[in-house]
DNA sequence: TGATCTTTTTGAATCGACTCAAGACACCGA
DNA sequence: TCGGTGTCTTGAGTCGATTCAAAAAGATCA
């Protein structure tokens, strides 16, 4: 172990530790000389201040732990980017967690950093109304909400789910789809719950307004749009490969023309699938993703996607917790909306297509 | 703050602050009536264990740090992945940090992880070399180098990346292509000049054994093979598409036939480049990237890869920490070597490239 | 030179949990 | 009733850095 302690400087230095302490925390209180010896022989000793014991005596960490859903989604790491380069301007250290949307591990890592006395925990939650995180901000561990809204109990960042899931509707209606599936995540995480209800209110309002037919070629022959939703059990390549097998198995007459995946990473697999299966996109099949990772730009056939402002959220997240733990009396819990854009590409866009 | 603590508790259950540490920490040694009051006035208070002092008590953290070049880029997810799962296993938690490839992030995040005791760092080092390194294993934190070879003053886990650059050189070779681009990352990098020395020694070695022509049709006129290097400032998807683009520019009788890139990042944004500017994949242009991360099999043309067994680092290091730290004594520093293993897929194989 | 004010330095108390030698207690047989 | 044997419980001391009242050292002026 990096035994030397502030004591062994002191004596090196001929010092109290009292002066030492004062060295490292308010120099300019210290004579030049006296610094000076202080830091010669933290040179000579190798001396590194133990932040443990800093801690426990200040009480207050400059560590903030950010627990995602998936390490692995390219999304979350932009967010913790952000978050990341903003606590950095701070001197504030970012510890990332990965829950892997399993309730277990999300709550294990919620014991562990409080049990830290982190300063604040950012947390795209798997249940945000699990009581465990009013408890946490109770007992004095300010918690943001990330990428899902609060109810003022905290605050939170996210991004309007529900008009993000509208938008890519109205696009694949516009596009002429009438039979459209939603290829969702597990019903337990409200991003896609939130982003299935947007696409299902863009199709009703489409039933509304035009009863009788489509605007475009490649209406169904009865005019109303038709919606499906799966439900896969996780978020990532290998599930939207998996619905896209199960779509290319139908008979064509059942095969709905366009799929909307509630992240890329379902969309990417679906979108192998189809290719693999000999499925042409967007002709036989329109996909729009959501997330707009980089990756969709890159994909075999480049992918609708609906983008989200990654960084800004995981800096916008920092951003409220610092501003709660620098004030917590005057603090009032704040929810921060973004708006999503439709970004459309290759796969959704039947007039960039092949014949 | 959180601030009830082990006195409190021990007051409401009338027993000495030392039951309420047995009851904690071996709850078998305290007569069950006492135990069950302790764990109710626990329950009651709403008490949380201070690891901060529990931990400059012992003197130990269950905390391992673990710095990456690039949390964005799947390859360090992954290995992220099977560290935390490993770690999971033996109760340890693992704090990501992004250097960034930048040394003086680096540097600060080596800084903050000593400061706070960590029981061990795993890094892939900017500069592998960097005396901060062996000071951090001296003052008594052992470091294990990830995907990057040590030289005997720690333990390292690594992929041979000169076999990988060969592998990649003997299949472009192989194709029949004469005139190869290697796309690179900054120099300082390790892999970087590992994965172009791999390549280099295929491309001599194919010098030396067939110095009048080529096996396949393709070939240059002379026979030889060329070989170019380009270092980019980042293995990123953005400096991939730059490559591709000053490639692109080039006079088709300049133009390299094949490129191969230090890692998937560069080369799928080479790959967009590439279709931007018309040319075919890998009729026009060949391309090999590295570390087969999941997004390969998903690009625009499927990329072929040299692929890296990226959770089994993650989970090797951990092993080799957690040995070195139960062992301190006995522990002999050890360098693992993966193989790498190319992954041949449409972007560099031209027998199904359209005609 | 002594009084007064300012700048530095000192060191014991503190944060919260853990350790361990020593004490309290229960039970048994004589 | 007493000594012996185990089983539980106790609480002062400890980890390392910070704090702050108080002491010491230095500077200034009459």
């Amino acid at each position: 172990m990096s035994t030397t302690n502030i004591k062994e400087v002191a004596q090196r230095a001929r010092v109290s530790v009292g002066t030492v302490s004062n060295v490292l925390n308010r120099p300019e209180i210290v004579s030049p000389a006296t610094r000076k010896r202080v830091f010669d022989a933290i040179r000579e000793l190798g001396f590194v201040r133990n932040e443990v014991a800093r801690h426990l005596r200040v009480g207050r960490s400059r560590t903030v732990g950010l627990i995602v859903l998936d390490v692995a989604n390219p999304f979350f790491a932009d967010v913790a980017q952000g978050a990341d380069a903003l606590a950095d301007e701070h001197d504030t250290m970012v510890v990332l967690c990965n829950s892997a949307a399993d309730p277990a591990r999300e709550l294990r890592h919620l014991d562990q950093l409080e049990q830290q006395r982190v300063m604040g925990i950012l947390i795209t939650p798997v249940d945000a109304s699990s009581p465990r995180l009013a408890e946490l901000a109770a007992r004095g561990t300010p918690v943001v909400l990330v990428d899902s809204a609060a109810t003022g109990l905290q605050c939170s960042v996210a991004v309007d789910d529900r008009l993000g899931g509208h938008i890519a509707g109205v696009h694949l209606i516009e596009r002429g789809h009438r039979k459209i599936l939603f290829v969702g995540g597990p019903r337990s995480i409200k991003q896609v719950g939130d982003r299935h209800l947007g696409i299902m209110s863009a199709v009703s309002e489409a039933r509304d307004t035009e009863p009788g037919g489509g605007v475009e070629p490649g209406g169904g022959p009865g005019g109303g749009v038709e919606l499906v939703a799966w439900f896969m059990p996780a978020l990532s390549v290998t599930h939207g490969r998996i619905a896209g097998e199960r779509v290319a198995a139908l008979p064509v007459e059942e095969r709905p023309t366009a799929a909307f995946c509630a992240n890329d990473l379902l969309a990417l697999g679906f979108l192998q699938a189809m290719a693999a299966h000999g499925l042409r996109v967007p002709h036989d099949m329109a996909i729009v993703g959501y997330d707009d990772i980089d990756f969709a730009a890159a994909a075999t056939v480049p992918l609708s996607s609906v983008g989200q402002p990654r960084e800004l959220l995981g800096r916008t997240a920092i951003d409220l917790l610092l501003e709660e733990v620098a004030e917590p009396e005057l603090h009032r819990h704040r929810q921060v909306i973004f708006q999503p854009d439709l970004v459309v590409r290759q796969s959704s866009d039947l007039h960039r297509s092949p014949p």
